[in-house]
DNA sequence: CACATGCTTGATCCGAATGC
DNA sequence: GCATTCGGATCAAGCATGTG
């Protein structure tokens, strides 16, 4: 007779259960010993923390001394000694069970200082010790910054949490990527974190591994007990956590004084600001509209004619149409002399012209304008029939 | 290669205004 | 009372994009 279920969930989960802490605590000295010694080369900043697992602590000036928070990123900011940065390493960038984070650098200011903490898997084994010592960072943590964490890191230590059996819940996640994407995404060729470190922080490293090769170095490492490129991961790690600090205070300063960075972006700044009912996207998309953005135009005249300032948005519209032809303006400014001036020979004039001047993007704009135009010439002849004094042509 | 996110576009619904 | 139109809200689908 076959056990029951739940015989065999529990006999899994006992036998699950005891496995890791007993791992962690044993100390292994069976395997072979040519790869359990620190390398020389990070022999100064790594210490054995647990069986496969090796820590490194430095600490270094906070960059974050001067941050203001502008409300617009972040609501309310915990203390900064809650903030944890965040970055991992791993074997791959395919999510599933298969892939580990090897190398998980956390950041925390404190003070003037910046801890930056590492946590390094020498071997499989070590993964349940790193996330028990993860879990720790967690729980005295209430703001969780990363570069695509939402979407990659996050998830990927959830699934090894789960993996270990170890229940741990990060808590709110701000993820620099996507306020960089809104600001500066016509700015820069992409939004990698490299990028924005050169053309946005005045960042340059030197000596940089590519992302693309780290897996390699580790399961190389692996194998072989050592790699020469494996500091190199470690610093590449570092920097990306220091990075995500200097970006933070740096998005936060943007948000008080554009002009602290080397890129602006009016349009982009007005929109996001606009996005988060912040007053001051008014005088940037103004500047984009002087700039000559015709998005600024749109956005800003969409924006009058929603909050019910007519003239604001019709003197948009006229410079529009003075300076270009624009389908956009036209039917805005034929909506309004139709419904609001009740002006409909002018409506229909617009339309007119605009019919007659450009050729319809697509079948569906020139429907459009079609059904526009009858509806302005039905309006017209019976506003012309109620108005003895006009004659009818 | 997976996944979360934000932006764009299109479809649909609702309330209000207007004309008949 | 009915039909048309608009703006605004909302939602879904499609697309681009960063992470090692």
């Amino acid at each position: 007779m076959k056990p029951g279920l739940s015989d065999r969930l529990a006999r899994l989960k006992k036998s699950q259960s005891s496995q890791p802490m007993t791992r962690i605590m044993s100390s292994s000295t069976a395997e072979g010993d040519i790869s359990r010694e620190i390398p020389s080369a990070l022999k100064d900043d790594w210490k054995v923390l647990d069986k496969d697992l090796w820590v490194m602590e430095r600490r270094c000036k906070s960059p974050l001394t001067d941050f203001k928070s502008s409300g617009l990123l972040v609501k309310d900011y915990p203390p900064q000694d809650q903030w944890l940065f965040y970055d991992t390493e791993t074997t791959g960038l395919s999510g599933g069970a298969g892939n580990t984070a090897f190398l998980v650098g956390i950041g925390r200011p404190s003070g003037d200082e910046f801890l930056i903490t590492q946590y390094f898997l020498r071997d499989y084994p070590g993964e349940p010790a790193l996330l028990h010592y993860l879990k720790e960072e967690i729980a005295r943590s209430e703001l969780f910054i990363s570069y695509n964490g939402k979407s990659f890191d996050k998830p990927l230590l959830e699934t090894r949490f789960l993996m270990n059996r170890i229940s741990c819940r990060m808590g709110p996640q701000l993820d620099l990527l996507y306020p960089v994407r809104s600001l500066f995404k016509n700015r820069l060729p992409n939004c990698r974190l490299g990028s924005v470190e050169e053309l946005i922080l005045g960042i340059h490293r030197t000596d940089d591994i590519p992302g693309s090769e780290i897996p390699d170095i580790w399961f190389e490492f692996l194998k072989e007990g050592s790699h020469p490129d494996l500091k190199r991961v470690m610093i590449h790690n570092d920097m990306d956590i220091l990075s995500l600090a200097v970006l933070l205070n740096a998005l936060e300063n943007y948000m008080h004084f554009p002009d602290s960075l080397p890129i602006c972006d009016s349009f982009a700044l007005g929109r996001f600001l606009l996005d988060r009912n912040d007053p001051r996207a008014l005088s940037f998309l103004e500047s984009s509209v002087d700039q000559g953005d015709q998005r600024g135009e749109v956005l800003l005249s969409l924006h009058w004619k929603r909050q019910g300032e007519w003239e604001k948005a019709v003197q948009i519209w006229t410079n529009i149409l003075k300076k270009r032809q624009s389908p956009f303006a036209s039917v805005e400014m034929a909506k309004y002399l139709e419904h609001k001036k009740k002006d409909i020979p002018a409506a229909l004039d617009i339309i007119d012209h605009l019919m007659r001047s450009m050729r319809p993007k697509s079948m569906l704009q020139k429907e459009e304008l079609l059904h526009r135009r009858t509806r302005l010439i039905r309006k017209k002849e019976t506003f012309v029939a109620d108005t003895p004094c006009e004659t009818v042509e």
